[in-house]
DNA sequence: AATGCCTGCAACCGCCTGTGC
DNA sequence: TGCACAGGCGGTTGCAGGCAT
Protein backbone atom coordinates (compact mmCIF):
# COMPACT_ATOMS: atom_id res chain seq x y z
CA UNK A 1 0.00 0.00 0.00
CA UNK A 2 1.36 3.61 -0.87
CA UNK A 3 2.04 6.07 1.56
CA UNK A 4 -0.48 9.05 0.76
CA UNK A 5 2.29 11.73 0.26
CA UNK A 6 1.93 13.93 2.93
CA UNK A 7 -0.34 13.90 5.93
CA UNK A 8 -3.31 15.13 4.74
CA UNK A 9 -5.07 15.26 8.76
CA UNK A 10 -5.21 18.94 9.30
CA UNK A 11 -3.78 20.16 5.96
CA UNK A 12 -5.95 22.97 4.29
CA UNK A 13 -7.48 21.90 0.75
CA UNK A 14 -9.06 23.74 -2.07
CA UNK A 15 -8.14 27.05 -2.69
CA UNK A 16 -5.66 29.07 -1.34
CA UNK A 17 -6.68 32.56 0.79
CA UNK A 18 -4.54 35.79 0.55
CA UNK A 19 -2.76 34.86 3.64
CA UNK A 20 -1.41 31.23 2.44
CA UNK A 21 -0.37 33.02 -0.90
CA UNK A 22 1.66 35.56 1.33
CA UNK A 23 3.11 33.16 3.63
CA UNK A 24 3.92 31.06 0.94
CA UNK A 25 5.75 34.11 -1.07
CA UNK A 26 7.69 35.33 1.57
CA UNK A 27 9.35 31.87 2.64
CA UNK A 28 10.40 31.43 -1.27
CA UNK A 29 11.70 34.93 -1.32
CA UNK A 30 13.61 34.16 1.97
CA UNK A 31 14.78 30.50 1.54
CA UNK A 32 14.24 29.93 -2.29
CA UNK A 33 12.55 26.60 -3.97
CA UNK A 34 12.93 23.16 -2.96
CA UNK A 35 11.71 21.24 -0.43
CA UNK A 36 8.88 21.29 -0.49
CA UNK A 37 7.62 18.62 1.92
CA UNK A 38 9.36 20.17 4.61
CA UNK A 39 8.48 23.59 2.84
CA UNK A 40 5.43 23.93 4.68
CA UNK A 41 5.49 23.63 8.26
CA UNK A 42 8.89 25.90 7.74
CA UNK A 43 6.73 28.44 6.43
CA UNK A 44 3.63 27.48 8.73
CA UNK A 45 1.37 26.59 5.97
CA UNK A 46 -1.37 23.82 6.82
CA UNK A 47 -0.85 22.62 2.99
CA UNK A 48 0.86 19.46 1.74
CA UNK A 49 4.08 20.47 -0.48
CA UNK A 50 2.86 19.02 -3.17
CA UNK A 51 0.25 21.69 -2.77
CA UNK A 52 2.41 24.63 -2.12
CA UNK A 53 4.56 23.75 -4.91
CA UNK A 54 1.48 23.75 -7.86
CA UNK A 55 0.59 26.97 -6.16
CA UNK A 56 3.77 28.36 -6.53
CA UNK A 57 4.51 27.41 -9.79
CA UNK A 58 1.30 27.74 -11.56
CA UNK A 59 0.15 31.08 -9.84
CA UNK A 60 2.22 32.63 -7.68
CA UNK A 61 5.84 32.78 -9.71
CA UNK A 62 6.64 36.51 -10.22
CA UNK A 63 7.65 35.49 -13.94
CA UNK A 64 4.14 34.10 -15.18
CA UNK A 65 2.77 35.58 -17.92
CA UNK A 66 -1.14 35.68 -17.41
CA UNK A 67 -4.10 36.71 -19.56
CA UNK A 68 -4.97 35.63 -22.94
CA UNK A 69 -2.67 33.69 -25.58
CA UNK A 70 -1.88 35.42 -28.47
CA UNK A 71 -1.92 33.87 -31.90
CA UNK A 72 1.61 32.61 -32.05
CA UNK A 73 1.51 31.09 -28.70
CA UNK A 74 -2.04 29.45 -30.29
CA UNK A 75 -0.41 27.95 -32.70
CA UNK A 76 2.92 27.42 -31.27
CA UNK A 77 0.96 24.70 -28.81
CA UNK A 78 -0.99 22.99 -32.20
CA UNK A 79 2.54 22.54 -33.53
CA UNK A 80 4.63 21.19 -30.47
CA UNK A 81 1.08 19.32 -29.19
CA UNK A 82 1.36 17.38 -32.86
CA UNK A 83 4.60 16.83 -32.26
CA UNK A 84 4.93 15.96 -28.57
CA UNK A 85 1.37 14.85 -27.67
CA UNK A 86 0.17 15.89 -24.62
CA UNK A 87 3.48 16.54 -22.84
CA UNK A 88 2.09 19.58 -21.45
CA UNK A 89 5.92 20.36 -19.35
CA UNK A 90 7.71 20.29 -22.35
CA UNK A 91 5.09 22.43 -24.60
CA UNK A 92 4.86 25.00 -21.69
CA UNK A 93 8.54 25.28 -21.44
CA UNK A 94 8.53 26.73 -25.09
CA UNK A 95 6.11 29.46 -23.84
CA UNK A 96 7.91 32.09 -21.64
CA UNK A 97 5.86 32.32 -18.85
CA UNK A 98 3.13 29.66 -19.14
CA UNK A 99 2.37 27.02 -17.29
CA UNK A 100 1.79 23.64 -18.20
CA UNK A 101 -1.02 23.39 -16.02
CA UNK A 102 -2.17 27.41 -17.96
CA UNK A 103 -1.32 25.44 -21.36
CA UNK A 104 -3.38 21.90 -20.84
CA UNK A 105 -6.56 24.05 -19.41
CA UNK A 106 -6.39 26.32 -22.31
CA UNK A 107 -5.67 22.93 -24.89
CA UNK A 108 -8.75 21.42 -23.72
CA UNK A 109 -10.75 24.06 -23.42
CA UNK A 110 -9.94 26.38 -26.25
CA UNK A 111 -8.21 24.87 -28.78
CA UNK A 112 -9.05 21.66 -28.78
CA UNK A 113 -12.66 22.76 -29.61
CA UNK A 114 -11.44 25.11 -32.20
CA UNK A 115 -9.35 22.28 -34.50
CA UNK A 116 -12.85 20.25 -33.95
CA UNK A 117 -14.77 23.12 -35.61
CA UNK A 118 -12.20 22.86 -38.04
CA UNK A 119 -12.42 19.76 -39.09
CA UNK A 120 -9.14 18.62 -37.36
CA UNK A 121 -9.17 16.02 -34.85
CA UNK A 122 -7.00 16.94 -31.92
CA UNK A 123 -6.13 14.14 -31.04
CA UNK A 124 -3.47 13.20 -34.21
CA UNK A 125 -3.94 16.56 -35.79
CA UNK A 126 -5.18 14.69 -38.44
CA UNK A 127 -8.45 15.78 -40.88
CA UNK A 128 -11.68 14.19 -39.67
CA UNK A 129 -12.28 12.10 -43.24
CA UNK A 130 -15.50 10.02 -41.01
CA UNK A 131 -18.31 12.42 -40.75
CA UNK A 132 -20.94 11.23 -38.43
CA UNK A 133 -23.68 9.94 -39.70
CA UNK A 134 -26.82 10.83 -38.74
CA UNK A 135 -28.22 7.78 -37.27
CA UNK A 136 -26.42 4.54 -38.44
CA UNK A 137 -23.66 4.84 -35.62
CA UNK A 138 -24.43 5.53 -32.06
CA UNK A 139 -23.45 9.34 -31.72
CA UNK A 140 -19.72 9.29 -33.07
CA UNK A 141 -18.58 12.34 -32.36
CA UNK A 142 -19.41 15.10 -29.90
CA UNK A 143 -20.86 12.74 -27.33
CA UNK A 144 -20.41 14.77 -24.17
CA UNK A 145 -20.48 12.58 -21.65
CA UNK A 146 -19.17 11.02 -18.18
CA UNK A 147 -20.31 11.37 -14.44
CA UNK A 148 -20.22 14.97 -14.00
CA UNK A 149 -21.95 15.65 -17.62
CA UNK A 150 -20.96 19.02 -17.67
CA UNK A 151 -16.91 18.69 -18.51
CA UNK A 152 -15.86 19.07 -21.90
CA UNK A 153 -14.89 16.04 -22.56
CA UNK A 154 -15.51 15.25 -25.84
CA UNK A 155 -14.93 11.59 -27.46
CA UNK A 156 -14.56 10.85 -31.14
CA UNK A 157 -15.51 7.70 -32.51
CA UNK A 158 -11.64 7.67 -33.51
CA UNK A 159 -10.63 8.20 -30.17
CA UNK A 160 -10.71 4.82 -28.41
CA UNK A 161 -10.04 4.83 -24.36
CA UNK A 162 -6.75 5.42 -23.50
CA UNK A 163 -4.56 3.08 -21.25
CA UNK A 164 -2.22 5.55 -18.61
CA UNK A 165 0.38 2.88 -19.65
CA UNK A 166 0.61 2.71 -22.87
CA UNK A 167 3.27 5.36 -24.16
CA UNK A 168 2.33 5.29 -27.76
CA UNK A 169 -0.74 7.46 -26.58
CA UNK A 170 1.53 10.23 -25.22
CA UNK A 171 3.35 10.59 -28.80
CA UNK A 172 0.95 11.59 -31.57
CA UNK A 173 0.90 9.12 -33.95
CA UNK A 174 1.01 12.67 -35.62
CA UNK A 175 4.61 13.23 -34.86
CA UNK A 176 5.81 10.80 -37.30
CA UNK A 177 5.04 12.45 -40.20
CA UNK A 178 5.88 15.54 -38.83
CA UNK A 179 9.54 15.51 -39.52
CA UNK A 180 9.01 19.00 -42.14
CA UNK A 181 7.09 20.49 -38.83
CA UNK A 182 9.80 20.04 -36.72
CA UNK A 183 12.94 21.25 -38.56
CA UNK A 184 10.61 24.22 -39.02
CA UNK A 185 10.12 23.99 -35.33
CA UNK A 186 13.86 23.79 -34.75
CA UNK A 187 14.97 26.32 -37.10
CA UNK A 188 13.88 29.80 -35.83
CA UNK A 189 13.46 31.74 -39.08
CA UNK A 190 11.09 29.19 -40.67
CA UNK A 191 8.95 29.47 -37.81
CA UNK A 192 5.67 30.75 -38.42
CA UNK A 193 5.45 32.41 -34.83
CA UNK A 194 6.17 36.24 -34.92
CA UNK A 195 7.46 36.92 -31.81
CA UNK A 196 11.33 37.22 -30.79
CA UNK A 197 9.71 35.50 -27.23
CA UNK A 198 8.92 32.04 -28.24
CA UNK A 199 11.59 30.00 -27.82
CA UNK A 200 11.49 27.29 -30.47
CA UNK A 201 14.57 25.66 -29.41
CA UNK A 202 13.70 21.81 -28.67
CA UNK A 203 16.88 20.40 -28.90
CA UNK A 204 15.77 18.78 -24.82
CA UNK A 205 12.70 17.29 -27.22
CA UNK A 206 15.76 16.05 -29.53
CA UNK A 207 19.60 15.71 -28.29
CA UNK A 208 21.64 15.29 -31.21
CA UNK A 209 23.47 12.17 -29.55
CA UNK A 210 25.39 9.54 -31.40
CA UNK A 211 23.16 6.94 -30.64
CA UNK A 212 20.15 9.14 -30.98
CA UNK A 213 17.80 7.67 -33.89
CA UNK A 214 15.35 10.07 -34.93
CA UNK A 215 12.10 9.82 -33.94
CA UNK A 216 10.10 9.30 -37.07
CA UNK A 217 10.02 5.97 -37.64
CA UNK A 218 8.08 3.10 -37.45
CA UNK A 219 9.58 1.02 -34.48
CA UNK A 220 10.46 1.42 -30.57
CA UNK A 221 12.46 4.20 -30.38
CA UNK A 222 14.62 6.01 -27.78
CA UNK A 223 12.63 8.84 -27.34
CA UNK A 224 14.79 11.91 -25.64
CA UNK A 225 11.93 12.20 -22.71
CA UNK A 226 13.85 9.45 -21.41
CA UNK A 227 11.23 6.69 -22.06
CA UNK A 228 11.24 4.40 -25.14
CA UNK A 229 8.19 5.00 -27.18
CA UNK A 230 6.28 3.41 -29.99
CA UNK A 231 6.28 5.56 -33.42
CA UNK A 232 4.06 3.86 -35.77
CA UNK A 233 2.83 5.06 -39.24
CA UNK A 234 0.53 3.57 -41.16
CA UNK A 235 2.23 2.22 -44.05
CA UNK A 236 -0.40 2.90 -46.71
CA UNK A 237 -1.90 6.22 -45.60
CA UNK A 238 0.75 8.86 -44.26
CA UNK A 239 -1.41 11.00 -42.28
CA UNK A 240 -1.42 14.92 -43.40
CA UNK A 241 -1.62 17.75 -41.04
CA UNK A 242 -4.02 19.83 -41.89
CA UNK A 243 -2.72 23.00 -40.14
CA UNK A 244 0.67 22.60 -41.42
CA UNK A 245 0.14 22.94 -44.70
C1' DA B 1 -35.68 37.43 -10.72
C1' DA B 2 -34.91 32.62 -10.26
C1' DT B 3 -33.16 28.49 -11.83
C1' DG B 4 -30.40 25.26 -14.24
C1' DC B 5 -26.73 24.45 -17.41
C1' DC B 6 -22.21 25.30 -19.25
C1' DT B 7 -17.48 26.81 -19.18
C1' DG B 8 -12.94 27.83 -17.55
C1' DC B 9 -9.59 27.22 -14.35
C1' DA B 10 -7.42 26.20 -9.87
C1' DA B 11 -6.33 22.43 -7.31
C1' DC B 12 -6.01 17.55 -6.22
C1' DC B 13 -4.67 12.75 -7.05
C1' DG B 14 -1.98 9.01 -8.36
C1' DC B 15 1.77 7.39 -10.93
C1' DC B 16 6.48 7.81 -12.62
C1' DT B 17 11.28 9.11 -12.37
C1' DG B 18 15.53 10.54 -10.30
C1' DT B 19 18.55 10.46 -6.47
C1' DG B 20 20.77 9.19 -2.26
C1' DC B 21 21.82 5.69 0.90
C1' DT C 1 21.02 -3.85 -6.17
C1' DG C 2 17.12 -2.54 -3.84
C1' DC C 3 14.60 0.62 -1.14
C1' DA C 4 12.73 5.01 0.36
C1' DC C 5 11.91 9.55 -0.46
C1' DA C 6 11.15 13.88 -2.97
C1' DG C 7 9.95 16.11 -7.00
C1' DG C 8 7.61 16.24 -11.39
C1' DC C 9 4.00 15.22 -14.58
C1' DG C 10 -0.50 14.40 -16.69
C1' DG C 11 -5.29 13.27 -15.89
C1' DT C 12 -9.22 14.44 -13.45
C1' DT C 13 -12.28 16.84 -10.33
C1' DG C 14 -14.86 20.50 -8.21
C1' DC C 15 -16.34 25.02 -7.92
C1' DA C 16 -17.35 29.83 -9.13
C1' DG C 17 -19.08 32.71 -12.43
C1' DG C 18 -21.36 33.51 -16.80
C1' DC C 19 -25.12 32.55 -19.77
C1' DA C 20 -29.58 30.89 -21.39
C1' DT C 21 -34.24 29.97 -20.43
Amino acid sequence: MRKPCCDKQGNNKGAWSAQEDQKLIDYIKTHGEGCWRSLPVAAGLHRCGKSCRLRWINYLRPDIKRGNFGQDEEDLIIKLHALLGNRWSLIAGRLPGRTDNEVKNYWNSHLKKKLINMGIDPNNHRLNQILPRPQAEPAPVLATSTTTGSKNNIVTASEPKKSSNDDSDRVSDTASCLEDDYKSLVTPQVATSGSSNINLDLTIAAPASPGHETIFGNKQQNCNWGKTCHVEIEPTSLPTLALFR
